[in-house]
DNA sequence: TATGAATGAGGATTCATTCAT
DNA sequence: AATGAATGAATCCTCATTCAT
């Protein structure tokens, strides 16, 4: 019996956290109703309210939720490895992420235009840390003169404003290129990029 | 009278406006009241709704006002310009709307971001004709051999994406730059960039 | 098993009774949620409404034996005994019952408050017959003088009033009192009152 | 204009107040709901929620104005007069309160035995310095010989339940008297026991 | 041009109760 | 006897918009 409520927990909590990440990425969190997400995961609303204890409970555990993989791909960076590969290979990841999750970059995007009400302590405690530790790292490439001199956090955000771009824009980029599918391109610039301003 | 009229006309018009863009640039559409706007435009709520018929018309009015600016720095690129310098000079007046005209980087985003229900037509037609004219100039640019080759499209995406990420993730960026000015850097980081990627 | 059945079942019913009673006293009948009783009988509640059907019913439930209790003291006082004696023991258990029963106190005072819906016609037929003979006790007191002149109807609201009090609008008391217990005073107050009142 | 607005203003806060107060004096503050004050108001729910933010702040409103009346006679005991006059004369300004605001007291009598969350502060501070004044007065005349020991405390105590018993409890008064006018026998009975109680 | 007054259509949340197991 | 799941009917409150002046 456990086992059966489990399940229905589990898959309706689920649907929920789906549903919710599809209207609050493309609403924000005052622009998005309850109906919407009820109606996305095929819940009545106060079903929903069963589940969760209110709208702001959805989407904190969504925010919490995407912080949780969001800073992953950063802690990936190798000091020890290959600079430049090391720095490709965030981007990549970054791009992949784009890619198949953009809802989630949407959310991420819409909560940081608003202000980050939520998510302010997040930025600038675990994410600056973390950064000034790569920072660290990018530094000490520079002045082993394995890349070239670069600001190591204005690279970081330039990785960050290309790669989200693309799912964040989405509707702007895919209204210019048409049919082609941005993300074959996308990759190949970004290497381009990155090589041409960090090999020495 | 008429001229009074006119000129009081001119000035809550011009008050609606910039209260508007800074409502709406921080909660989007359905996030922002018209109570938020009319405190912000020191109007009462009715007298708002007698220069502007509806929310909804406020918000279209900033975001034609704003479309109308957001394409020109596109159209200054000169083709028979240096290929370099143009798209540095291009980057750099992106970079100044970036920080001088937050706001309107944020609605724009938020507008974008949200599907851009109002505003594909714009996208699809003049905005890609642009980029469609302005590739076919770096194209060329790409063949007489002045720059490296290139994709246009996702060199220009990357401008954009870089210039506005500093508008509209400001609160990002300041929380990890913390007392650094973000724009110091990032003109410089820019052209190293743009540099390295395109210079022969 | 049957007889387990009734043991859990008389067990959960009692629980229910006491929690349906801390709560309703407190905020009366619409004022007081299921889920409040639920909790402070330490039952789900649906398991709740196994026991009693409804809301209602534990309420009425609890009315119910509450009546049963409080017209008893009254019923006590023995026409043959002392006068002044027999009221004072009356105004006693009274005072008693607001030390020992405050909850009941309160839950009666809800429900007259509110107008007595549920209990008009037992205010109307028992507790008046009850009175009325009462009341025909005390003038036989007065007319034989053993007691001064008194209305019985007043004299019988008075000793109410005064006990309830103490039970009903305890807070208040106890914020002018301090830490005094306000049963140590009351209950020589009340004899001096009564004395005065009656003793010839 | 200015006056017109003045006016419609004026009644419809009078008259919510006065809708207020009969719905809250009855149910209590969880108990009753916006529509039923509306109703009684005669204005529509949100036109209420126009004069006054929400319901929590008709009803501090409702509490507030109370108040200040409630503590009013207290205040007028003259220590200088005659003691047994001067308590009668309090005592018959409490009933005349019952008898012409009984619902200012069931409004006071359901806040207080839910435990007044709302006005804790003001019985253990203004309520219980006045009620500590008027106790030294009292205490002052017994120790002058010129009415009986008493408690003052409770003696205050008393006044208080007798007479509000008389608002509160009027159903249950109603019921037992019948067509009798409770107000005739009260204040006979409320001379009564206080001289009694008091004279020497 | 301006504003106080008013409202219909939501929108989040609560709650008594039912259902399935 | 017990409980997780579900829901219709409130219930408080917001908000864009209209009305009257």
């Amino acid at each position: 019996m456990a086992k059966t409520d489990t399940r229905i927990q589990k898959k309706n909590q689920a649907a929920i956290m789906d549903a919710g990440l599809a209207v609050f990425s493309q609403f924000g969190f005052r622009g998005s109703t309850l109906d919407q997400v009820a109606e996305a995961a095929g819940l009545s609303k106060p079903n929903l309210l069963y589940y969760f204890r209110s709208k702001d409970a959805i989407y904190t555990a969504l925010l919490a939720k995407l912080l949780e993989n969001w800073l992953e791909p950063l802690r990936e960076i190798n000091a020890e490895g290959d600079p430049v590969q090391e720095l490709l290979g965030y981007a990549n990841r970054k791009l992949d992420m784009s890619q198949h999750y953009p809802r989630e970059s949407r959310l991420f995007a819409n909560e940081i235009i608003q202000g980050a009400p939520r998510i302010a302590d997040v930025l600038q405690g675990e994410l600056r840390g973390l950064v000034d530790e790569i920072s660290q790292v990018i530094n000490d490439w520079v002045a082993a003169g394995r890349i070239k001199s670069v600001d190591p956090r204005h690279l970081i955000f330039s990785i960050w404003a290309l790669t989200q771009h693309y799912a964040d824009f989405d509707v702007q980029v895919r209204a210019i290129l048409g049919d082609v599918d941005p993300f074959d391109g996308a990759q190949a610039y970004l290497e381009a990029m990155l090589r041409g301003l960090l090999e020495v």
